[in-house]
DNA sequence: GCATGCTATCGAAACGTTTCGAGTCGAATC
DNA sequence: GATTCGACTCGAAACGTTTCGATAGCATGC
């Protein structure tokens, strides 16, 4: 009997001071096989007394072969990646149906730029799954990695590699049917402002290169093409340099709006919803009434209770798309392979959308 | 010599191929004891071919008895903890260093109010230490049982166990700070907008019971005793019912500024950044003019893009926070057992205060 | 020529569970 | 009284690593 000094009681311990065998003592544990309920209570009873408060989850998941963890991939530093409310959304719902399961959720950040760090950085993590859905466009050195690790991956709006799991929307037709809104309004002059096409894209004009229509399922590319399919190709389309954020929206605003009348657009449609804001409060700068002297629209569907107006988006229900996620990857760990889904958008008319004056 | 069907390739697989054993093939991995140059290169090159992407995590965590992972208890649901800036920069600082131990962050929420539940669902997770920076105040359960199970605990406000380690501020102090800024101003009718001060607190003024004066270790406990140091105990004060939330703050701002003039405050000192702002907000949908008609300031120090002031607060820098908390983390993960620090907090005057008109 | 030390490798024993097949024992059946 | 059955319990074999101590080979120093 060996006296294990400071360390934690293992099953053995239970099993020896309860006067049973480790196989029992786990059944106890874990619920499965009949015991008996004298002995169940001995055990319990043992537990208790050594401090022993379950059985070691390291251990366990080695048995088991499951960690318990799904990683979430984060572009970038952390803090930027959380200042935009739809990526929270869908972590969200999907945080939602993952704690029945129950499953973590493992965050790994990706410190800019730095593409190929990711892979040693995911190799000693035990994961179940990943999910890119705070993830931008562009190949990943990590699903290469994940890929041959046979770890199920899972993403909302990542560009269409077969290994992955996804939850998707019609980027192209919901880009048409928003500037389809903002044409039927009356509006011909319209920009567009389009998160960033590509991974190293910079802020400023959209240079054609960039705009490769077989990318359609990429959010931005396929935005973009829808507002030209609607507006045609010469329409004045910048973009962001930092993806959907406020800073990117107001910055890209300016320079649209801070030029003679005659050339400004009556309409900006732009790919998110926090980049809205960004030109609302750009235009608001410049001494113009939204939606009275600009119409704007966004894009996601989320909600900025400090904005004083409601934004005309395309809802896309991040929430609902999270729990959707949510439930894909319960399902495949649960050994069926679900097939990837389109999730509807919905057109909301809000207050920042008007018939050019 | 069993094939293997279609598991993953082990490391016994791949020694077997280099016509190494297990052991040596470990070596080559993890790069500790001396490997001739030939073992190793015939061991890599044995991975390759078998498609072996280094060891299994789960087993080698087992045997490390580390699992990688440090959890992050956030409070209610996640959309709710990820709309305050504070916390985000904060968990933002803490990745920064965890990245390079390297640690994930195992994010795990409190669905609201269930909070026994928090224990089930915390006990299957393998986690070398635990941060509650995104926790309000009181008694968690959960701290009972990683205490039982010997996992480091840390904090940033939470209140003074002595099993946290904690990186915190003088709260009262800094209350007492910001509140003579706004004194040495003028202002007399001075009213306050706290976070709650329990749990369980709802919206609405606080009551006497709520406030104990050996509580003001907790943020919204100590900023307020330090607030009334200043303006006395009968200088109205309110809570708002969800914490850090900028629709917390225009509802209080509207039940302190929508009375008489005459009992209107001057001056409106909050307790977060995201508050104030509300109470701003609150202000100018009534007509008043900020900082004109009305002074309002914060507390955190977080930047909000979209807010067309910069606020009066005092700054405790979130993302140095975060720094140091996985600072004292991964001393703690390194064997040595740091203390808790007191970091200073600095006064940071904005265009949000001026003399009473 | 023998002790000494160094390098490269190996076998075996953990790490703490879960699971499977087998075994025990008492009660019920014929 | 032998047989069958069920409820309960157990031992042993995984799960895939890492690490400790031992061993073998070989050069060095006296």
């Amino acid at each position: 009997m060996v006296t294990r000094g400071q360390a934690r009681p293992t099953l053995r311990d239970v099993a020896e001071r309860a006067g049973v065998s480790v196989s029992t003592a786990s059944l106890v544990f874990s619920g499965k096989g009949p015991v008996a309920e004298a002995t169940g209570d001995r055990v319990r009873a043992a537990a208790t007394a050594l401090g022993f408060t379950g059985p070691n989850p390291l251990a366990s998941s080695l048995r088991h072969g499951r960690s318990g963890a799904i990683g979430v991939l984060v572009e970038g530093r952390l803090r930027m990646a959380f200042r935009d409310p739809f990526a929270i959304a869908v972590l969200d719902g999907l945080s939602e149906v993952l704690e029945t399961v129950p499953t973590g959720m493992l965050l790994i950040g990706q410190p800019a730029g730095s593409g190929e760090s990711v892979v040693p950085q995911l190799a000693p993590l035990a994961l179940d799954a990943v999910v890119f859905s705070l993830c931008g466009p562009g190949e990943n050195p990590a699903v290469e990695h994940l890929a041959a690790r046979g770890i199920p991956m899972f993403s909302t709006g990542v560009p269409g590699d077969r290994r992955i799991t996804q939850v998707r929307i019609d980027e192209r037709a919901a880009g048409i049917a928003i500037a389809e809104h903002v044409r039927s309004l009356g509006h011909r002059r319209v920009a567009h402002v389009a998160m960033p096409m590509l991974p190293s894209s910079t802020a400023g004009p959209v240079p054609d290169a960039e705009v490769r229509p077989g990318e359609a399922n990429v959010p931005s590319v396929g935005r973009l093409l829808g507002f030209r399919d609607v507006f045609g190709a010469n329409a004045s389309a910048v973009q962001t340099g930092d993806g959907s954020s406020f800073e990117g929206g107001r910055i890209a605003g300016r320079s649209l709006l801070d030029v003679p009348e005659h050339e400004r657009p009556t309409a900006i449609v732009t790919q998110s919803d926090v980049i809205a804001a960004g030109v609302i409060v750009a235009a608001e700068e410049l001494g113009l009434r939204v939606p009275d002297d600009l119409s704007v629209t966004g894009f996601d569907g989320v909600d900025l209770p400090w904005l004083p107006h409601r934004i005309t988006t395309m809802d896309q229900q991040g929430r609902e798309k999270g729990r959707i996620l949510g439930t894909l990857v319960r399902k495949r760990l649960d050994g069926t392979r679900p097939r990837s889904v389109t999730q509807p958008v919905q057109l909301r008319v809000g207050t920042t959308t008007a018939p050019p004056a």
